[in-house]
DNA sequence: CCATGTGAAAGCGTTCACAGCG
DNA sequence: CGCTGTGAACGCTTTCACATGG
């Protein structure tokens, strides 16, 4: 429905808008595509493809439906090409500069992560509180007083943050970001936090996601106690 | 794809199986729950809440009938009442072990969090094949080598893991996790896994976090480009 | 009278079946 | 003939409007 490229546009139809689930779905076929690559794989399958992503064929073949035609019928995708396009689509063609709010136990350990760099993210500062903290070095980044992070922001060229602070200061926090222009950013505390339009923010909580895997060990644990015909009581544990 | 619900679960009295999208939302309802205690707030609206959680009042609703009616019309919910029953459908009544395998630079950060032992998620064992780090203490937690994780895990029964490894090795951690009971498991390396049916898996890879949240910025950097004349005015949300 | 609780509608995302093309 | 690309069916989620009941 979104598609018909209309004359004119040949080259590089860039930044169309896509479906939120394939977009999630597009770095796992790029890291898939990677691996497939080393492996000195020429062409893929959607069925090759989707068994090293974790997913199924008919969702791989949809996904890259709205990228454009970028297979070969009877044969599949050529891999090189399909990286690139997903690169393009992505914004991976090009590097980020990246703020790293908080050094404390998360913050040392996004900084320290080279995953990060590898696709292009770079996190050129780090910024905290704590007098210890400050002057040090994190990863390639030095630790700088959080009173000077709108300064840095903007002569860094940095256009994205993570926040890794504590949940009380974290919208103060994001507050300056927003102040020194950052229009994206990672929260990893654990607090609902207000963004004005134009700013994307995105959330991981680690304490929610172990939550989540309780329930479902909570459920089959009550399963298998209904199973075992022990409605209640079922010996220890 | 991990662990269908499955039909055949009828009306069981507390272990009743929830929608997965509602699952990921009452950690957040506890925790606004938590805070608005905090607050000496006794009771709280629909629309209170979602302020709080950062949803919309409608769906507090939808997601807390399936809980079952522990709100009161014309007043609200009972903030202390309904946190004991997200506390109890989520599982969280009671503690769980946890093991940490990896303990580098995020394995650290997991290790020494505080938010996980604060909702009854005890890592009580650590693992590295690294022999400089076998024998440190991380958190709680003794570093072990990687060839005690069966023996140690049954013997502290613990029945959750925390993958933190390089993504080499992470399918031969997660197949002596397997081995050893563990029927919960959260994926930090940046690679598929392949789990035995009964086996939760869930994944969280924070390069690819990135990377949507790069997609975005691109985006809307590809927008800002066009907007030459194209009064366009933002309509999200 | 007010906020909950809930059917019903609308919106997305996934799955399917097969047409289309190399 | 094989695998891609896609319209259409299906199922899950969200939103809405309002009946319900303290």
């Amino acid at each position: 429905m979104p598609v018909a490229p209309g004359p004119g546009a040949a080259a590089a139809p860039v930044p169309r808008s896509l479906p939120e689930a394939t977009v999630k779905r597009l770095p796992l076929y790029l890291q898939a595509l990677v691996d497939a690559n080393d492996d000195r794989m020429v062409t893929i399958s959607s069925e090759e493809l989707a068994g090293r992503a974790g997913v199924n064929a008919p969702q791989v073949r949809k996904d890259l439906s709205y990228l454009g035609s970028y297979g070969t019928r009877g044969v599949g995708y050529n891999t090189e090409l399909l990286r690139q396009q997903i690169n393009r689509q992505l914004g991976l063609n090009r590097e980020y500069n990246v703020a790293l709010i908080g050094a404390g136990n998360l913050g040392q350990a996004l900084g320290h992560y080279r995953g990060f760099a590898q696709r292009g993210f770079h996190v050129v500062a780090a910024f905290d509180t704590d007098p210890s903290k400050v002057g040090t070095r994190l990863g390639n980044a030095d630790v700088h007083p959080l009173s000077e992070l709108v300064e840095i922001v903007r002569k860094e060229h940095i256009t994205m943050a993570l926040i890794a602070t504590p949940a009380m200061v974290a919208q103060d926090v994001l507050d300056r970001l927003v102040e020194a222009g950052i229009t994206s950013v990672l929260n990893f505390a654990p607090t609902v936090l207000n963004v004005p339009a134009g700013v994307y923010l995105r959330k991981v909580d680690l304490a929610v996601e172990l939550q989540i895997l309780g329930y479902y060990e909570h459920l089959r644990s009550g399963r298998r106690a209904e199973a075992a015909g022990l409605a209640h009581t079922a010996g220890g544990r």
